[in-house]
DNA sequence: GCACACAATTATGGACGGATGATCGGATTT
DNA sequence: AAATCCGATCATCCGTCCATAATTGTGTGC
C-alpha cells in the first residue's frame, strides 16, 4: 500500500460525506412514499432499495434497520412540523384564542399537505418496537412542551396537571388526523380545525369562554 | 373399517366444541400475556403454542395468524369495556357532568386495573397491519355512539361537527392512558380522570359550565 | 357381567419449504 | 487502487405436514 493515497477521494463527483448523505436521502425519500403506501409492515429492506437505487449492502451503511430508517424519518416530520406551528403560534394575536387558532390550523393544514407525512406522524410510527414507541414519546412531550408555554399566559386556576391537559389535547387532535386519514368519507380541513381549535380552546382556557 | 365409530367422540373429558373452544381460550391467555409483555412484534407463533401447551398445527385451527388472534383479544376487550362503561353511565344521575364522571372513571378504572388490558387496547393493538387498523377503528366508532347518545341530551347549538367532537375526546383519553403506560413516573389514576372528565366535559358541555 | 387387547381418533412435537432480514465476497466503475 | 454494486449466503420465522404418543370406545374371552 502507497503512502499519498487520498482515501477519501470524490466519487461520481461528491466526496465520501456527500455520498452517504446523498444515499440517506434517498433511503428517506424512498421510505417516505413507501412507508406511507404500502406501508411499513409491508416494506421490505429490498424495496427500499431497489426504490432509491441503492445496493442491499449499503443500506446497512445508512441505517440500522428498518426502525431506524422509520424513526428518522418521523424525527423529520416532527421537526418540521414542530417549527411551522411554533412560528405560527408565535406570529398570531396575543391572545389564547388566537394563539389555538393559528397553531391548530398550521399543524393541520400542514400535516395534511402531504398525505403521506400525516400517515407516518399518526398511523406508521405505532407500528415498529419499542424505540420507536419512544420516539413518539418524546414527540408528545415535545408538544405538549410547546403547549403548555403558549398557554402559561392565560392559565386557568384550576388544580389540574397541566401536562395532562396538553396531553390530552394532543390526544384530540391526533385521533381527528387519524379520523381523516382513515374513514370512508374524508371530513373537511376546516371541520378538523373547528372540531380540535373547540376542544383546545374549552379545555385549556378560563372557566368563561369569550 | 368398521361401520358406527363415532367420529366425534369426547377426549379428556371434552366434546369436540369443548376442545376447541379451550384450546382458543388457553391460546388467548398466553396472548394475553406475552403480547402485553414482550409485545405483539416480539412474541413467536411458537412461543404462543408453548405458553398455551398447544401443537403448532392447532393454533391455525383456532386462529388465521398472530394477527386475528390479537383482533379477537382486542374486540373481546373493547366489549368488555363497552359494558362496563355503558352499565356506569346508566346507572349515573342524570346530568352531563354525572355521566361524564362516572363513564370516565369506570373506562379508567377498568382498563387499569389489569396493566396488559391497557396496553393491548391502546398500544398493541396498532401494531399489526390494516386488519387491526379497521378493528381499531370499529372500537372507536362505538365508543364514539356511545358518547354522542349519552350526551345527546344536553347538546350545545353551536354547528359543530358532533361525531368529530366525539372522536377527539376519546383520542384525549387514549393518549392519557399511554402516558399511564409507558410514563417513566405513573400518574395517579385520580390525576387522569380529573383531567380526562375536565376535557369531556368542556367539549361536550355547553358554553357556560356550571 | 367384567377385564383386557385392539383399533380408531386425537393431540403433540418436530421436520420441511418459502420468505425476509442481515452479512459477506467477486465484478464493475471511477 | 479505491469504492461501489450485485449476487450469494446463513439465520430466523411463518405456514404446512407427517410421524409418534396419548386417549377413548369397541369387541371378545372368561
Amino acid at each position: 500500500m502507497l503512502d499519498g493515497w487520498n482515501v477519501n477521494r470524490s466519487y461520481r463527483g461528491m466526496s465520501a460525506e456527500q455520498r452517504l448523505a446523498d444515499r440517506r436521502e434517498r433511503l428517506m425519500t424512498a421510505a417516505y412514499t413507501l412507508y406511507a403506501k404500502p406501508g411499513f409492515a409491508a416494506t421490505t429492506i429490498e424495496r427500499l432499495c431497489s426504490e432509491a437505487r441503492i445496493s442491499n449492502r449499503a443500506f446497512y451503511e445508512c441505517f440500522g434497520g428498518r426502525e431506524e430508517l422509520l424513526q428518522a424519518l418521523h424525527e423529520r416530520c416532527v421537526e418540521e412540523s414542530l417549527a411551522v406551528v411554533a412560528k405560527a403560534v408565535q406570529e398570531a394575536p396575543n391572545t389564547l384564542e388566537g394563539r389555538i387558532q393559528a397553531g391548530i390550523r398550521a399543524y393541520i393544514e400542514f400535516t395534511t399537505a402531504d398525505w403521506r407525512r400525516a400517515r407516518i406522524m399518526h398511523v406508521e410510527v405505532r407500528r415498529s418496537g419499542d424505540v420507536l414507541t419512544m420516539s413518539r414519546q418524546r414527540a408528545v412531550d415535545a408538544f405538549a412542551r410547546l403547549i403548555q408555554e403558549a398557554s402559561a399566559d392565560f392559565l386557568q386556576v384550576a388544580p389540574l396537571n397541566r401536562r395532562l391537559l396538553a396531553l390530552g389535547v394532543i390526544g384530540a387532535l391526533q385521533e381527528l388526523l387519524i379520523e381523516w386519514l382513515l374513514a370512508d368519507e374524508q371530513p373537511d380541513i376546516d371541520e378538523l380545525v373547528d372540531a380540535a381549535a373547540h376542544i383546545f380552546m374549552r379545555s385549556l382556557g378560563s372557566p368563561e369562554p369569550a
